[in-house]
DNA sequence: TTGAATTATGATATAATGTTCATAATTAAT
DNA sequence: ATTAATTATGAACATTATATCATAATTCAA
């Protein structure tokens, strides 16, 4: 059940909007003004907030810096035309995404889940076969069992994670773990690592499905 | 350096797209058809795909399911117009964004920057003061130098920076790092964490401006 | 098949982490 | 002011993490 703060002055648009979202298992707050909004991110928990841009005191892209400056709450600009919402300012100040009225109930829906999704309000997990990996928690687990992994290991976890499908070189892999060309770090570190993550992740580590070592070039996970 | 796959088969729009997104320090790779598009994602390294709905060869949408499962690249639709692109099978096929033609070439770069920052390709970093978390890579920084944090210290900052804003309880810290109620580890392994975690990132730990104790309930730090 | 290069493994010293204890400092209420 | 509760600190300890070495196994090419 995500918590929207609806930041709108039209009470035929409110209505509309919270007997709609309300059927779409949301719980729907209004607020009116300017002060009204502010008031309430600072003393209630919200998941989004549709602002409309054109609000009767004053237009919407102060609320939204004074809300992303407070909080880290996806915004979803309503405006009244394409055109009224300039995407690069708007963008700039922290806007998620815009729509313009009069949009389609399950657009705004769609835009509402996708930003939900990308802002990882609703928990980014990423999973790697039955490895998943929680950079909301920083935890991973295997089979829904948890994985103790030290910190490094985490990370060499996520970079594979975050190169899915490319073959990572020695040199990139330390590089990103440890910052530096392998001057400083002996260069079989790196391999004893490898080894380690193999340990914990790979069902069978002599037999690795997970990491593979591609001979000459480095390592690789499938995408 | 922001590499882009345009999969686009008109080529004035090619052309134009890549002038104008060369301009903006994106290096963008073409692919005309279906094909190309899956091929090309499989062998390079992308950070971002402009897909246009309608190729020759068929709909974009079966390459966005593709290239979805293969990897986890965000993927904006190019559509002929708004309708063209179906919000709702849209974004249930993994799309991050879309963008109807004929567009302002300042908004597309808008799009695509919200999207890379929305998707973390360009590094989901989120900031506490001057603490900056990057939870791509799972390291954090204090005014641009790299702090050493264990992974137990990085997890409880994590909790904190998720929860910005709010109270905290020793059992629901407890409970995120541990797991548990407190039944199993001391109830001053967390207060000694507390203070190892301060004495890292705080400027002065022993009036520590970041992770406030709110006597009798917890900690908090401010949103 | 042999040899060189690459990758994997096992063992080890050192440093850091994780947990607990004992004790001090702080705060709020009586 | 005294007391009780809460939070902070310092130090001790067992455990785990980290980096390196030595050595083994594997692969590829000559």
């Amino acid at each position: 059940m995500n918590k929207i703060l609806l930041v709108e002055d039209d009470n035929e648009i409110i209505d509309n909007l919270i007997e709609f979202l309300s059927k779409e298992e949301f719980i729907v707050k209004n607020a009116k003004g300017q002060n009204a909004a502010i008031e309430l991110v600072e003393n209630e928990t919200f998941d989004l907030v549709l602002l409309d841009v054109s609000l009767a005191d004053g237009n919407g892209f102060a609320v939204c810096s004074a809300i992303k400056s407070k909080t880290c709450l996806p915004v979803i600009f309503l405006t009244a035309s394409g055109d009224e919402f300039s995407t690069v300012t708007g963008f700039d100040l922290g806007a998620d995404d815009y729509i313009a009225k009069p949009f389609r109930p399950r657009e705004l829906i769609s835009r509402i889940k996708n930003v939900l999704r990308l802002t990882g309000t609703t928990g980014s997990i990423t999973q790697l076969g039955d490895v998943m990996v929680d950079t909301v928690k920083g935890t991973a687990s295997k089979k829904g069992k948890d994985l103790f992994l030290s910190a490094l290991e985490y990370r060499l976890l996520l970079v594979f994670i975050n190169n899915r499908g490319a073959v990572m070189t020695r040199t990139k892999l330390l590089e990103s773990i440890w910052d530096i060309a392998g001057d400083f770090v002996n260069d079989n570190t790196l391999t004893v690592y490898i080894k380690r993550l193999r340990e914990k992740i790979e069902d069978d580590p002599q037999n690795p499905e997970i990491i593979k070592t591609v001979r000459g070039l480095g390592y690789k996970v499938d995408a």
